[in-house]
DNA sequence: CCGTATGTGAACGCTCTGTTACCGCCCCAT
DNA sequence: ATGGGGCGGTAACAGAGCGTTCACATACGG
């Protein structure tokens, strides 16, 4: 792991840049979310500590920054004055937690604790998984019953997109974007073979994983309604 | 929506419910888990806010009790004293969000409508239903009664409208273009074959959701005049 | 009691899907 | 470089499911 925490804006606070050294953690701060693109890490960043206090506008937009494009940060941690409590109203989605300025350190640990501790459950699993049927996300293997799948790239990014979205259903065109790309311009019938393959790599047994959902796509598991 | 949120202890702090009133959240206290779980509303409780101040342990039991079972909560806000917060270091799966008590109240509401936010966004599929009738729009499965109903797609599409647009009566023409969606020369007999098939799967029991207007079209649900 | 509107069952024909075969591409090994 | 094998996309066909229509029965209203 080399996790490293991005900090806004360039220098931090002096409390905030002591606080994270006392409680070991690695940062780096920046000016504007130019120059945060620019020292993204290789596997992103581990999260984000925006200070409002100074610049709310420049740090609002470093947090929409953050959450748009591929590498969108998964924890947000917002330092606001109680003052600017009520621009959260409306900008939710721009942080999943904050903490009133001035802070004591103890609550700015517990938060930042929180938050890892979060990221760490709900981040990037690396198995996916579907009554017997198995992923694992970095082997690139799938096993079901405890039997191993030989399957093929293509086919196991559409098990993996079914198994990531049980009990949906995708239209071929949905499937073709999703999974294919969303510059593809192949036939429809393509997704059908593939289904058609993966069916029979998943056995009789389990073919109905896959339900065909006439004149709309397909559907993987979750024949019975969700409790 | 029946929202309401389960609060401890019971009673809670004064200011505590203060503030819930004041921001129009709809709350119930209880001493324990018991009462907790024996007051649970048919479909959980929105969220939960467990005042560790006074009673640390009974605190933490509540969260162990709400984060288990088939009804677990998925927004548990904490209020604890400053003294308080090393007990959340090996705690960390049984809150969402804590808040420092005493509190100032616009940064519990800020919490709140943050924690509302969140268990917004996740979970919660699209689905529409009429009483017993519920429809999903994701997984285009229909369930009436606690059982599914097994639907062409056809029939689908007509029960979805009928269901999105309760107690308005349709001609056969307007059905045909809003359902089939094309401009149609001939047949209307093919609405009335529809909805004969939907009557059937529907069951003796529901097939009245569907009624006849005679000389007009057929109207779904809302048989009585509303009072 | 008659005309019209609707329910019902069956049959037809079309569309959609499953399935197989084939072709082209890419990668790797000889 | 070149041949082969694996993989993925496409075409073609057959079968099944489904929508529509027709014919007739039944209910309703005047």
């Amino acid at each position: 792991m080399n996790e490293i925490l991005l900090v806004f804006p360039d220098p931090p606070p002096p409390l905030l840049a002591q606080t994270l050294d006392l409680s070991g953690y690695r940062w780096k701060s920046v000016a504007n979310a130019a120059v945060a693109m620019q020292h993204e890490p290789p596997d992103g960043w581990t999260g984000a500590i925006v200070c409002a206090d100074d610049d709310p506008e420049g740090a609002f937009s470093m947090c929409r920054t953050l959450r748009k494009g591929d590498s969108r940060v998964e924890s947000v941690l917002l330092l606001v004055s109680g003052a600017q409590m009520h621009d959260l109203e409306h900008r939710e989605d721009l942080f999943d937690d904050f903490c009133l300025s001035p802070f004591h350190p103890k609550e700015l640990e517990a938060r930042l604790r929180h938050l890892m501790f979060r990221a760490g459950r709900t981040g990037t699993p690396e198995l996916a998984s579907y009554g017997d049927l198995v992923l694992n996300f970095e082997t690139y293997q799938a096993v079901i019953g405890g039997k191993p799948l030989d399957l093929t790239y293509m086919e196991y990014e559409l098990l993996k997109f079914f198994v990531t979205h049980p009990g949906k259903v995708f239209t071929r065109e949905q499937l073709l974007s999703r999974v294919w790309g969303y510059e593809y311009y192949g036939g429809a019938r393509t997704v059908d073979v593939h289904v058609r393959r993966l069916r029979a790599k998943l056995g009789e047994e389990h073919a109905n994983l896959i339900q065909t959902v006439r004149s709309v796509g397909y559907r993987f598991g979750q024949t019975r309604w969700p409790a």
